[in-house]
RNA sequence: GCGGGCGUGGCGAAACUGGCAGACGCACCAGACUUAGAAUCUGGCGCUUUACGGCAUGUGGGUUCGAGUCCCUCCGCCCGCACCA
């Protein structure tokens, strides 16, 4: 009897439908199992061959566990809310969520086909109200809640608003100090915005002109959006974000506790990028010529007279200080409040890097009230009056006692003073030059510090840079400023920088510093500006040399190496492994002692302070998009309020079309009565009707939460209830992507842990084993075509005309190639026209847009006479070329295959079942899903990437056509009539050591090892001629989990008549495993020999 | 540059904890059955040698009775981050 895979399949496909074979129960009480796959988004192009793999795998680790008795969940659902649905929305008008059933319909058909094992009645979809519902009350529950540093972890924030009211909070409004209660609504809700985990606040965003919407850092990808490559720019706008920094040392803590690869988790902790160091000021040699300083002095004094790099610090340090504030601050403040003297006085305000006691800012006055005075403070005192006479700021003291006891002498200096309005003749707008502070992870080598640099965007440049070299600055900060992103990355070897002619003075030698500025140092990360410690950092070091710039050894290698800085020679020792020399107080300390001790002193001294720093950014939440979970939240006057909890949820409205408004307001702007009202019973007529926020969540919303909502998919009180959270905890096996390792991963983990710090689920990681599927990759025929210009001319590479193609080499190609790519700068040339573009881009960035050749042609018919280059090998004439330009005459040629992700764009993809677009047979429809399954297992290591091939599918097709013959030998008939009697010894080892060897091998995951087992056992029992039920029964039962329809058919024929899912996965013994006669291996000379 | 991973026949790969290197499959070669092809079956298949044997896990060294596996050097490939101070 043939093994007809087609009629069987089939048939336990559709048993399995009907019969819900893989349903988990909730409380059972069984020991469980969760099995997740990575929530897959269904798009247009169905699944292809790579998808399946994690599937395949996943559904076998589920089979496995069920036989051995676990209670496995292996759910399935769509994160059906997405970017391409809209898209297509866009050009057709269609509904997304019309084209994403029809996607979805697709995806599910294809899975079907291939035999997954999911629990369907636990289905979810993003898109589903009954699913977003939660998503938007989990998204309330950020909004209402904020991170408390001292419990470490996230509360509700009425906690916060009750702190404030308990410990009299006072906070500066419009320069006047107020306790909470005297705040009005807008007042406390900016106060709130910046604790809330869901926060407004302006912020820099990657925004997208061409899908007009922000994107997230993890959607970038080298300048140009990961979706469509299309290019982002900074921009400045208000933004929904998430604040994921509090999380950042959990996160990065808790990455020790899971079983996920080392790849992940590295890639996890160089994207949350934890730095430990200190910050540190270095004062400014006083600069001799102020009037050449082109400042622009205030144009009005402002409140924002702080150094805006140390704010964050000195706003809890004035909060602090105001909280704690001494008996004669006390007695003084209330003298001076509310303007009793006439003037407007602001006490504990941050003045550059210091803070105030008291201060007039319009008149310029600061008011201090010292204690005792100690030898150590004065010197700091000292330092802090000069930088503020310079900043133009006028001081008098007074002494504790003189404030308690002469209080009114003390208001009438004060008076006196505040008339005085002659400003000093060094007025300036604050006092921002005086320090320039910076952030180094090795404070240990500050006596090694020659130089200063700043980022050529750092504010301070201006202020700082002395007459003489100013024109040379302005030069080099316009050099820097007009090279793109793209550039600045592409040449980072290349050393270049200004001297700017001022000098800082070193804080423990007093010696001159000498200050730069460079474009290795960035603005965006720390202060703008580092140290130089030329002997111990590469970077300082390649500046140095290139500048002439001294070079001072302080760390010693361990081993007593010399270290030579010499002309032309040696290199920076940037280890950890040394102590300090030339360096005062530190000297033969090793470097881990010495950082210890150098930051203690530097707080001592009040320099600076030990710093943890996470280049960790906020995540930008909110989407200009429509096809994407609307935000709950509504504006009364302009205070953004949350949506109630009971009205959720907030059903995403329809709209004329799915395009920014012309205004450029997202696409919900378009809704008609896009409003809210609140408890319109309470308000009466519940007419009013409040507008409504226009933005969507990202992509990532939902598939943050979604392996909770598995666990009780449809309960309509909860997200998910207690029950089936304690029950189902973590999940236990997790197979997906690793491109998702600094995205969804991070707020998937970050999720959990807010959720877990309120109390809703109790664990604090969502997988506790994660594995990452390898690529499956497409074979792409390219081939670049570049052009000469109708004149006959070639086109330059880094600044060509235009291109073209002709269509003779159309023909060519057409025959060999299958698609051509243009690179998505070719294109928009081709769409607006313009004169010149840069074409000296990578290979890899060329097949973010795709064009066929004869579309092109269509539209742009005076292109078809033009010769073309070659870019990328492409084999001509018997030799190999790249880069090359090809005459029209030329014919002999072809391309080179090239092994690249798959996916629709590069029209590399390769279907497991019929290809609707091609027509073109999958490997389902010729081999059967057994043979698919377990020949993408058999393809190698389930964690390694390979392009995709058929070369061995025959071994694996021979191999089930064997084994369905193995149990069919001599007859026809079912039930089979199969020997009963005991299997043979021989037979019995094989039966042992097969059913040993896969129980291993599944349990380590290495699936492709098992596949062999299988065919080794099936060629040895063919050899055999083993037809005893007692040895093929359990081997039926051993095979299901990866050739699922096979093991059900035969199972039933072996006169079963329930599924093999609830057989009992056979165990083995030992006694039949030991070999029988032993060859002694004996070892002489190294080698191994047998007696 | 930093971090992670890898390097074994013509190809995909196996060898998990140091113990017969190349299991299993593809491709290839020879044979059987066939008018022929397909399918199926049998045998062969790292290099070298008529053979006994010798040599082989990117390179060079080390540890060990014994190394694909552990340690060091260099070379090459893939992935992630990238002037992050």
């Amino acid at each position: 009897m043939e093994y007809n895979f087609r009629d069987i399949e089939k048939k336990w496909q559709d048993y399995w439908a009907n019969n819900k074979t893989f349903r988990a129960e909730n409380n059972s009480a069984k020991q469980k199992y969760y099995v997740l796959d990575m929530f897959p988004y269904p798009s247009g192009a169905g699944l292809h061959v790579g998808h399946p793999l994690g599937y395949i795998a996943s559904d076998i680790v589920t089979r496995y566990k069920r036989l051995l008795g676990f209670n496995v969940l292996h759910p399935m659902g769509y994160d059906s809310f997405g970017l391409p649905a809209e898209q297509y929305a866009i050009q057709t008008g269609q509904h997304p969520a019309i084209t994403t059933e029809q996607n979805i319909k697709r995806y599910r058909e294809q899975l079907d086909k291939i035999g997954f094992s999911f629990d369907w009645e636990r289905e979810v979809k993003t898109s589903d109200p009954k699913f977003y519902k939660w998503t938007q009350w989990i998204f309330l529950k950020l909004f209402n809640s904020w991170y408390n540093p001292e419990k470490n972890k996230a509360e509700p924030i009425d906690l916060l608003i009750e702190k404030f009211k308990v410990q009299s909070s006072k906070f500066i409004v419009g320069g006047a100090e107020k306790l909470w209660s005297d705040l009005n609504e807008k007042e406390q809700s900016d106060v709130l915005m910046e604790y809330r985990l869901a926060y407004l606040s302006e912020a820099w965003v990657n925004w997208c002109p061409q899908l007009g919407t922000v994107l997230a850092n993890d959607e970038v990808k080298d300048g140009v959006s990961e979706r469509g490559g299309y290019p982002v720019e900074r921009k400045l706008m208000p933004q929904w974000s998430l604040r994921i920094t509090a999380y950042a040392e959990r996160l990065l803590k808790d990455l020790d506790t899971i079983d996920w690869s080392e790849s992940i988790k590295e890639a996890q902790r160089n994207w949350i990028g934890k730095s430990e160091g200190s910050s540190l000021r270095f004062r400014l040699t006083p600069n001799p010529s102020p009037k050449e300083r082109g400042t622009t002095p205030g144009k009005n004094p402002g409140y924002h007279t702080s150094d805006k790099t140390v704010w964050a610090e000195l706003k809890e340090f004035s909060r602090e200080n105001r909280k704690t504030s001494t008996e004669a601050e006390a007695i003084l403040w209330e003298r001076v409040r509310d303007r009793k003297l006439g003037e407007k006085i602001r006490r504990q305000h941050a003045i550059g890097q210091f803070i105030a006691d008291f201060i007039c800012l319009e008149k310029k006055l600061i008011i201090e009230v010292d204690g005792e005075i100690h030898e150590q403070q004065k010197e700091y005192d000292e330092n802090r009056s000069g930088v503020l006479a310079r900043a133009g700021y006028r001081l008098v003291r007074f002494t504790n006692e003189e404030v308690i006891t002469k209080t009114d002498w003390v208001c009438d200096e004060i008076q006196k003073e505040l008339r005085a309005t002659s400003p000093s003749p060094l007025e300036k707008g604050s006092g921002d030059e005086a320090t320039i502070e910076v952030f180094t992870t090795r404070p240990d080598t500050i006596f090694g510090v020659t130089f200063l640099t700043l980022a050529p965007e750092n504010e301070l440049v201006e202020k700082i840079t002395t007459p003489e070299y100013k024109k040379a600055v302005d030069e080099y900060v316009a050099y820097a400023k007009n090279k793109s992103e793209r550039d600045r990355q592409a040449d980072v070897k290349k050393v270049t920088g200004q001297f700017t002619g001022a000098y800082a003075i070193h804080p423990f030698t007093e010696e001159k510093i000498p200050i730069w500025i460079g474009e290795y140092v960035l603005a965006g990360y720390g202060t703008g500006a580092v140290m130089g410690v030329p002997a111990h950092d590469t970077r300082d070091f390649s500046f140095a040399k290139h500048f002439g710039l001294p070079i001072k050894q302080v760390i010693e290698p361990l081993e007593g190496k010399a270290l030579s800085f010499g002309e032309g020679l040696g290199e920076a020792f940037d280890t950890y492994d040394g102590k300090c020399i030339n360096s005062d107080f530190i000297n033969g300390l090793e470097v881990k002692d010495a950082i210890k001790k150098i930051i203690s002193e530097i707080e001592k001294r009040g320099l600076g302070k030990g710093e943890v720093n996470y280049r960790l950014r906020d995540a930008i939440f909110g989407r200009q998009r429509y096809w994407g979970e609307p935000i709950p939240i509504y504006y009364d006057n302009g205070i953004p309020k949350a949506v109630d909890e009971k009205d959720l949820p907030l059903i995403l409205p329809e709209v004329d079309k799915y395009l920014p408004t012309e205004t450029g307001e997202p696409p919900l702007a378009r809704a008609k009565n896009w409003t809210y009202s609140p408890s319109p019973l309470e308000k009466g007529l519940g007419d009013e009707a409040f507008p409504l926020e226009l933005t969507t969540m990202p992509g990532w919303a939902g598939s943050s939460w979604y392996f909770l909502r598995y666990m009780d998919a449809h309960n309509e009180k909860e997200f998910v209830s207690k029950d089936a959270v304690n029950y189902w905890q973590q999940v236990d096996l997790y197979i997906g992507g690793s491109e998702h390792a600094t995205g969804h991963l991070l707020y998937f983990r970050f999720w959990t842990k807010f959720l877990y710090d309120l109390g809703y689920i109790p664990i604090t990681e969502p997988a506790k084993k994660l594995i990452n599927q390898g690529m499956i990759q497409g074979t792409s025929e390219k081939i670049i075509l570049l052009g000469k210009s109708t004149d006959g001319k070639l086109s330059d590479w880094s600044g060509g005309e235009t291109i073209f193609f002709s269509r003779q080499h159309r023909l060519d190609l057409g025959k060999r190639a299958s698609h051509f790519f243009l690179s998505a700068d070719a294109i928009n040339l081709f769409e607006d026209k313009p004169k010149a573009v840069s074409f000296n881009v990578p290979i890899s960035y060329c097949s973010n847009s795709v064009l066929s050749l004869e579309k092109f042609l269509e539209l742009n018919p005076e292109y078809s006479n033009a010769g073309f280059i070659c870019r990328g090998w492409v084999y001509l004439d018997g030799k190999y070329i790249r880069d090359e330009f090809v005459s029209d005459e030329s014919k002999e040629f072809k391309t080179i295959p090239e092994i690249e992700k798959m996916s629709k764009s590069k029209l590399n993809v390769v279907t497991p079942d019929r290809n609707p677009e091609t027509e073109e047979e999958g490997i389902v429809d010729k081999y059967g899903a057994d043979c698919f399954r377990m020949y993408e297992m058999f393809l190698g290591p389930l964690e390694q990437s390979k392009p995709w091939n058929t070369n061995g599918i025959t071994g694996v097709f021979g191999f089930l056509k064997k084994f369905w013959k193995l149990f069919h030998a001599g007859d026809s008939g079912a039930p089979l009539s199969l020997g009963e009697g005991p299997g043979v010894r021989p037979e019995l080892k094989i039966l042992h050591k097969t059913i040993k060897k896969i129980k291993e091998d599944i349990e380590r995951y290495s699936f492709n090892t098992c596949i062999s087992t299988f065919m080794i056992c099936v060629n040895e029992l063919t050899d055999l001629k083993c037809s005893k039920r007692e040895i093929l029964e359990p081997l039926v039962i051993l095979l299901s989990p990866f050739a699922p329809h096979i093991a059900e058919e035969l199972w039933e024929k072996l006169g079963h008549n329930e599924s093999v899912t609830f057989a009992t996965f056979p165990e083995y013994d030992e006694q039949y495993i030991a070999e029988d006669t032993f060859a002694y291996p004996v070892s002489f000379n190294g080698k191994t020999r047998f007696n």
